[in-house]
DNA sequence: TCACTTAGCTTGTTATAACAAGTTTAGAAC
DNA sequence: GTTCTAAACTTGTTATAACAAGCTAAGTGA
């Protein structure tokens, strides 16, 4: 018996179609879609299957829905942070592009930190304490990332207030904490609950991390944390050289 | 009047009770969850529900489904590439992590490439053309991602063979073209249809991408291209020093 | 024993239906 | 005109239902 062919998910052919007029500028970045109600009327089928469709391009980063207003096209803008060398910091990187980075503290506690985070501070057995933080980047007063920051606790209750209001590591290097070298990871997650709530993005949203750790001069950690930015609105640069 | 307090949808309740579980270690990593009928037994909600609640954690990339099969615990576990001064090629970087790589070529043309590529390898306007090649990139035998990348038609003419078995650096190199210098911006987006075929994961799914030129010495642009690799199996590390 | 078929499991697709919860707008009351 | 209200839109949640498609294992027949 002769196998039938392949038939594509209605909801991808739907989801495809949508996409083609978006790319050929029948929507344009920012352009509200047809309603859902509309879109059962031009594509003949079921609200289930329209709005599969319709998630389709949402996790593609296409589309964003708001209950009660609408579906709409993205605009794709990312912000460049350059990882260089010499090291130069986020702040100073970003005001030369024209972007405004400001910070909001959420918060600022003493606590033990997970294992891992031990091990890469150094933590003293018996009393393995640090200061968490956590501080919301707004790019030109919008939210874009979180940094969540582990401090050896001596350093955090020094410079506690500023550390509240800057940069983490734009403020130790301003009270005279060297830092010889930064060792990261750029990696690629997936917005959990918490993180959706505070970035403001749908379960599931890409999320870039750029998880470090500082040290000075003799090869000390003083501190390590991760810097959670919307995949959609941020990237890296690089530059290697012979 | 009081408002009615915030109810959180059923299908959240229900993929945060099954990610504590699996956070608890009741379902470990390769572990299958139960099946959709019995989390409806189990949770007393619709198959719809339920369906949704094992998306939400699908797009959080804690679990993957199989028709037929089931959904199952990932396990995370993430192979680096380092981004190093001076430049190393992917191949001994990930030698020396023990990690094997090879490569399947997918595709290999002149083409007319986007403007922007055009832009970027300085191509003449009257024929604007490079090799376009495609290969799939395994390591340990497994697809993890994707090389897409445009190289001068000369060159691209000239190792045509090498090409199609080897990173394209490497054979640049080996061939005399000294990589003065490789400008790289690492961004986050998600699958499209076409990758999503190729690198075997859903629509969607977080995708990191290296996107690279690479200079010879005077300067000039040799080739343009991105390696795209899977969110949830590669990241890159870099160092920054004062 | 071995090969094949089939029944019964799994997830995937799609339809219909109803209500909840936000947003906008038109209209009524002032 | 301004303000409030309600209707009419929008997307979000959830239930029930049926069939398709992929996988597994039991069982049948040789």
């Amino acid at each position: 018996m002769a196998k039938s062919p392949y038939q594509a998910p209605l909801h991808l052919k739907i989801s495809q179609q949508i996409q083609q007029q978006i790319v050929n500028g029948d929507y344009p970045p920012g352009a509200k879609l047809p309603s859902e109600r509309e879109l059962i009327a031009i594509h003949q089928a079921s609200r289930i299957t329209i709005r599969r469709a319709i998630a389709n391009l949402v996790q593609q980063g296409l589309v964003a829905t708001y209950q009660g207003k609408g579906a709409f096209v993205t605009q794709q803008k990312k912000v460049t942070y350059t990882i260089s060398n010499p090291l130069t910091f986020l702040e100073q990187d970003l005001q030369s592009k024209g972007v405004e980075l400001s910070l909001k503290n959420l918060a600022f506690e003493l606590v033990t930190p997970p294992e891992k985070v031990q091990t890469k501070l150094n933590l003293p057995a018996n009393n393995p304490k640090a200061y968490l933080q956590k501080k919301l980047l707004l790019t030109n007063n919008v939210v874009g990332g979180i940094d969540i920051t582990y401090v050896l606790s001596d350093i955090g209750l020094r410079l506690a207030a500023e550390l509240k209001t800057s940069m983490t590591l734009s403020v130790l290097e301003r009270h005279g904490y060297q830092i010889e070298r930064l060792a990261a990871v750029i990696e690629c997650t997936n917005a959990n609950l918490e993180l959706s709530k505070y970035l403001d993005v749908p379960l599931g949203h890409p999320l870039l991390v750029y998880r470090h750790t500082a040290y000075v001069d003799d090869n000390r950690a003083i501190l390590h944390g991760e810097t959670i930015s919307r995949g959609d609105r941020f990237c890296y640069a690089v530059e290697q050289h012979h």
